[in-house]
DNA sequence: TGTGACAAAATTGTTTACAATCAGTTCCAT
DNA sequence: ATGGAACTGATTGTAAACAATTTTGTCACA
């Protein structure tokens, strides 16, 4: 733990990619932020070249943004973009969920089944953290139950510019009593295997996610 | 018309990476060529290092695959793949249709049916080519009149890395008589502010174009 | 105090040269 | 003939040097 910022060495352009990817999804590198190319090169072990094309990459992805001889810095997702982001997540995980709903084996369904128990479990408790992990557990499960590696890729990319917002709405009190019940819902439809309603509940989830986003905004700043 | 593969010259890797980009799209690169990096930069005027970061780029975006020092290609995109992309298409699209649906103005709605119009005059005539287009027409027209810029993005992504099906089915005899009504039935919709409709004909509309690709591989090869 | 011109520093953009790797070929021993 | 070691040409990977641009700092002057 010597240098904090640094979890291994990148040798290519992809790995330094990775690294910053991951940084941005950790929070150690905010909205907006510089990105030197040579610190970036220093911090990571790489040359400046390999750390120049993955900032191209990156702002591929949508989450580098650059100004012409002015330099790199983390995208800021403004609040409108992040309501669309949940929009077309909405759209696309609804899409996995009924898929998952009509690919699901007895054995994937307890251990959807499994998860809403432990999500029921950290609410009870009060335990956030753990309500977190549920809630990404269950979600990429059912992304990986529905088999549909296009939408799979492309929800992914969307996530990790939103990450943002993500956390914003964990933080906000009481939001995992509203949002429990949903999940249940989903999980109940999917393992009925009830493709229309599992998709319609995904909707209505995220729906609701997008809403507590808009006003988390309107409220907050 | 002197050089018949090049529109005009890149200067930079965002030059080289549109010009790349608008060549597999006009089928003058196709699926599995090889792309020499020397010769893309002899090509299009720019130097090997704009064209090496410009097939990052490309990469990112799925339409070129990269395989460790032995170069770039075109990327080919396997059946099962170009059915997902339509799969997705079908959940963003009809996404578009809602919202397209929900605000829509009196002349926009008189734009729509303008080309609902003119695809019934290309099937009369027999015009391949005018149908071609007022399919392109209607779709664009819904995803700009959606407002959701996100999922235009996403959709454009995908659209570019499945032009390759996009040509057989239209070569496909009669197929222009099965997807009229689909059309217009998307349009009526729109038109008539009923985003629920609206949708589910979308849905169903790039469901039966992925029924045609499936079957026309199928068939074909 | 404020403002403009100028110089210096920091940073990004571009090219070139060189190293590493791979595919194909030749050639020799078996 | 056959298999494999060594060679060759083509191509990609890497780094470093240089050029261009923007930003920052300084100073004179109103």
């Amino acid at each position: 733990m010597a240098t904090a910022t640094r979890a291994s060495v990148a040798v290519n352009a992809t790995d330094v990619a990775d690294q910053i990817r991951a940084a941005i999804f950790a929070g150690e590198l905010v909205p907006n932020q510089r990105l030197v190319e040579a610190d970036l090169a220093e911090m990571y072990g790489a040359s400046r070249g390999h750390v120049r094309t993955a900032l191209s990459e990156l702002t591929v992805e949508g989450l580098v943004e650059r100004i012409q001889n002015r330099g790199a810095r983390v995208r800021s997702v403004p609040v409108e973009e992040a309501i669309e982001i949940v929009e077309v997540r909405s759209a696309l995980e609804a899409l996995c969920a009924a898929r998952a709903a009509t690919r699901i084996t007895d054995a994937e369904a307890e251990e959807l089944r499994q998860i809403g128990r432990s999500m029921q479990a950290a609410v009870e408790t009060g335990d956030q953290a753990a309500y977190a992990q549920g809630n990404t557990d269950l979600h990429s499960t059912l992304i990986r139950l529905s088999g549909q590696k296009t939408a799979a890729a492309t929800i992914d990319r969307l996530r990790a510019q939103a990450v943002r917002f993500q956390y914003r709405l964990f933080a906000k009190p009481g939001r995992s009593q509203q949002s429990l019940p949903e999940h249940l819902a989903i999980i109940d439809a999917v393992c009925a295997r009830e493709p229309e309603e599992a998709a319609r509940a995904m909707r209505e989830h995220l729906m609701s996610v997008g809403a507590a986003i808009e006003e988390s905004v309107r409220s907050g700043s």
